[in-house]
Parts: structure tokens; sequence; C-alpha cells
DNA sequence: GGAAACCATAGGGATAACCTAGGGTTGTGG
DNA sequence: CCACAACCCTAGGTTATCCCTATGGTTTCC
């Protein structure tokens, strides 16, 4: 089989034209180049060099090989520099996933964060739910992941709190607003919910499931919706009132609900954003840098947690 | 150092996602590939798969690189088929059909100029005449052929005309010389016709038919002999004149017929030489090498013909 | 919970890479 | 014409690499 060290060889040997200095060259002794050229010759089945007296020379076939052999090489050296180029970030792929309503908070700013850090970067912010995110955790087609908890099924993964958001009633009729709004209240507004595809294992239904289970009530939605801007837009047009993620509400309700506000519960709920990878995983420099950017994104919007504490 | 065969692990685990399913189709047990990912990763100084429970996973880097490392083998396979072909011309036999006048032309100076450029190849320029020519073509004994057209059924047959020479008429005796030859003073001529064998598909013979015919009158020639030479030394000793094309008039004249001289037909008749081989062959290196010599040593005695041109 | 699939590690044998030392051949200079 | 210098080749030994089998640790799936 041929092997780049032997066209190294050639190509030096045949740009001397003498094994002596192309041993010399590449930091060898010239039994050496003498043998890489000798076991080129054999896998090719051709003579490369005549050995003439003082040197050696080229035969036809030599100089058909050389223009290949230095595209050869060439292409190991753009594979090389391709990968050194992406491993410092100059080019290549960030992948990171991101579920739910995380892409409010931290979406586009944080791609811009990436790009204006690493210009030639392609970045792929990928998952649609915390299933999907999850599934590709487990795969390993991501590494690492901003995603809403809690969540079902972490076996396997590491969950690292970085943030909490309040759960806010939002409405467009302001007698709703008047005062914070308990389990009782809840249990009788008419509400649109978005994450309508995933609403088992939607974090922010699960906090009201649980609130209104303590208190011995059944949840109900009037309307279900799968966008949260679709929900907000629909509390705007008052046919319903809703419970989402307060940076969320402060984020979208000026833009597509104008006439609405929002008040907290009582007692106050909270979605938990957190960053998850696979149990025990090194995480590349990309994946760090993500994390990092996103943990910063989402805590000027929502209540930083800090490493120690626990909420 | 990187090398081709980590190259090719990678990309067969890339394939597979699977160490195990590369090692296999590489032929391998499992841990060599492991070996040699580990090796390229190590050289590269990044990951290239994420162990993932069952499996393993490119990372972002490995698809970086992917593209990078095909091309790297594809050079290869260039080089290596490169260089098999090339081999044909130092130890193998090129083999090319000439036919009849063509070798005036061409012969001993092409095989020097294969020589020359080839030393250690060994070469057969074959045909008597064009029937043989395109038989061997049609078995495939020959690849490719420089003959004299128009000739008989070329079905099946590429024809890439390359040169056409004029057919002049020559004699030792200087009153038939004063003005070009017309129908009529070739009708009553004695002429001295080689290529006796093959007189029915010798192209000169057929060019002089149909300029006779036109005028309806009937060829006559008073010798047949075989090979050009011996007809002009005839024509050099008086016995007869001919008619032969007009490089062959300015070779073989001054060597055997000193005092013999030439005179354009009225109107001007030509010879064609072509290239001919096989209806959509792929032309060996080696073919594509004779064509290339014997069309340029054609076109330095004759008038070349351009591939877009006609006459 | 157990079997199956898959990767990593360990250890050993064959091969290839590389070195130093010395011999043979071809130009070159006295 | 002889000696020297420049090269390449061969020989033999050391080290590194390649590749194997055997085995252990995880994960996945039934």
């Amino acid at each position: 089989m041929l092997s780049l060290h032997q066209l190294t060889c050639f190509l030096a040997t045949y740009e001397h034209g003498s094994l002596t200095a192309a041993a010399e060259e590449l930091g060898y002794a010239q039994p050496s180049v003498s043998e890489q050229i000798r076991g080129l010759e054999k896998s090719l089945g051709v003579p490369l060099f005549r050995r003439v007296g003082r040197g050696v020379v080229p035969t036809t076939v030599a100089d058909t090989l050389r223009p290949h052999a230095e595209r050869v090489l060439a292409a190991v050296d753009d594979a090389q520099r391709a990968v050194q180029s992406a491993k410092s970030f100059e080019t290549g792929t960030i992948r990171f996933g991101m579920f739910g309503t995380a892409r409010l908070y931290a979406g586009a700013g944080l791609v811009a964060d990436v790009l204006s850090r690493y210009p030639g970067v392609r970045v792929e912010l990928i998952g649609q739910n915390s299933t999907d995110v999850q599934e590709d955790l487990r795969r390993g087609r991501i590494e690492a992941a901003m995603i809403a908890v809690p969540t079902v099924g972490s076996e396997g993964l590491d969950v690292t709190p970085v943030a909490r958001d309040e759960l806010v009633y939002i409405s467009a009729d302001p007698t709703h607003l008047e005062s914070p709004v308990g389990a009782s209240r809840l249990a009788q507004a008419a509400l649109v919910m978005p994450e309508t595809t995933w609403r088992a294992d939607d974090s922010t239904r699960k906090v009201l499931r649980q609130m209104l289970l303590e208190t011995g009530r059944n949840p109900q939605t009037r309307i279900e919706v799968e966008d949260v801007e679709t929900a907000v837009e629909l509390v705007g047009m008052g046919y319903a009132d809703s419970v989402i993620p307060k940076g969320a509400a402060l984020q979208l309700l000026p833009r597509l609900a104008p006439k609405a506000g929002w008040v907290s519960m009582r007692p106050r709920q909270y979605d938990m954003f957190a960053v998850v990878h696979r149990a025990g995983a090194t995480l590349s420099p990309a994946a760090r840098l993500m994390i990092e950017l996103a943990t910063k994104r989402i805590q000027e919007i929502a209540d930083p947690i800090r490493p120690r504490g626990s909420g």
C-alpha cells in the first residue's frame, strides 16, 4: 500500500535529483529514503528513478507521478488546515441544543454573540422540544443543550440549573391582574396554552399541574396552540388568559399584546433553565463556549442560579 | 504524522457510525481501527468521534474533515491510476495502425519520436492496407490507426480527418509537366501505379477513377507494382508517369528519380489522411500519444485539417 | 435482569522504519 | 592514470508501528 511518507520522499528526491540531498532535506539517513523509494517503486510496479553514476534521474513514470503526488500532499495539507481552523473556531460548525422558551431568551442574541466572536463559524441551534433535545443528547447528535426543567427521564444526563424565571399570569382584562393569581382563580380561568404537541412534558404545564393538584383542583385549558407567540396574541385579543415565563412576557407582550398585562402567581411559581449534557462527558471548547454564552444571555433576563445555590 | 491509513479508517468509521462495522469493511479487527482513529485524533489534537453508548458519533470537526479526507484519497487514487497507465509506456508495447503512403510521412520519424520519449517501449506499426487496418481495428487488435480515406465500409468507426495532401502527376519527361494535367491527358498517359494488391480500395486510385469517370473516360495503367518506391523509380527511368501524393513525391523524387519532376492535376485532387478508431471507444494514453505524434508528423508535410474546418 | 452489541485496554508477534557501518561504481582533479 | 569524492546499495540491529486475540466495562434492547 502506498503511503504519504513514500510520496514525500519521492518528491524530495525528484526535486533534488539525489537521494542523499533528499534525505538531508527530510532529516533522515540516506538509506531510509532509498528504502522508501524502493517501496514505492515496488508497490507501483514501476521504476521511478534510473540510478546513473552520480545521482538519480526520474523516469517518465516519475514525471507522470509528480503532479499527482503534489496534489495528494496539498490535499493533506488542506485537510490539516481545515481541521486546525475548525478547532480554533475560525471555521466549522458549532452545534447546540436549545428547547422551547429558552430560544426567546437567548436565540438570536446567542447566535449573534457567537458570530461576533467567531465570524467564520456556522451555528446550529437545534431542538424543537425537550424530548427531541434529550434524544439528540443521548444519541450524541448534540453535545450539550440549554433546556427548561423539570423534564422527564434525565437519567444519564448531567443537569445544571443556571437560571429560574417566574411564571406570570397574563391577561387583557385589567380586573384579572389586580392581585396575584392563586390556585383557585387559575382553576377557573379560561387559558390558552402553548406547546400542544409536547403538553405532557412541557415544564410550565408541569408546574401549573402540580400547583393545582396540591389544592385538589383540575387544570383546564380553553385553547391549545403550538407556539408562545400565538398564545400571547390570543391573550391580547381577549380570548383567554395564559401563564408564561416572565421573561417571555416582558419580551412578547409589548409587541404582540400591547393592551395586556401580567401579574404574579401566588405562591410564586418558577420555570427552571438548565444546562444539560451526557453524564461524565468531557465537553469540547465549542460546547463550553455555547454554555457560557447562553448562560450569560439567560441570566440577563431571568434570575441567575449560582452553581452552589439551589434556588 | 497523519497517514492515509488513518484517513481510510476515519472515513469508514464516519460512514458506518461504528468502529466495528468499519473494521469489518476494511478487513481488520476492531481494536486496530480504534487505534488508527485514536492516532488520528492525537495527531490532529481534536476528538473526531464521541463515544456514545452504541456506536460513535462524528463531531463537527469530523464533519469538516470528511470532505478533505475524501479528496485526499481520491487524489491518491488518481495518482495510482495515472502511474498504471503510464507504466505501459515503460514496459509495454504500443501498437498503431498505419496504412499505405501514410508511412512515408510518419513511419520512421514517428517511431523515433516515440522511442525518444519512451525508450523502453516496443513499437509496432502494423497494416499493409486500409482493409487490413480496418479489420484489425474491428477485431480490437489495434486501437487506433492513421489511414488514407476515402475507404470502404467505415461503419462502426470514428474517422477524424487530420490532413490532406495534393495528388501530383510525376514524370521524367519535362514536356509532360508544362501544364496541369487534366482528365484527358491523364486518360492518355502511360501510368505506373502502386498498391496492386489493394487496387480496388486504394484511395489514390479511387480519386483518379472518379476524376476520369466524371469526364466519361476510362483509366488505364501500363504498369502495376506494389510499393510507391518502385513506381517512382520506374518513373525516374522514364518507363511511365504516375500520380502520387505530393508529400511522397517531394520525399521520393530527389532520392529515387532525380531527373523527374511533378505538376498539379486540373482540377487539383487530394488524398485525405484520417485518424480512425472504434466508434465510442475510450482511447488509452498510448493510443492518444501515437495519434498526437502521427498527426503532428503528417501535418508537417501535408495540409493540416483543423477539427472544425472541412477542407 | 440478562443477553447482545460495542468500544477500550492489555499483551504479544510480525512488520516496517530508521540508524550506523561498509562496499561498489562513477565522475573529477592532480 | 591514480586517488579522491560523491553517490547509491547492502547488511545488520534497534525501535516503533501495525495488527491480532482475549478480556473487561458500558449501553441498549428484549
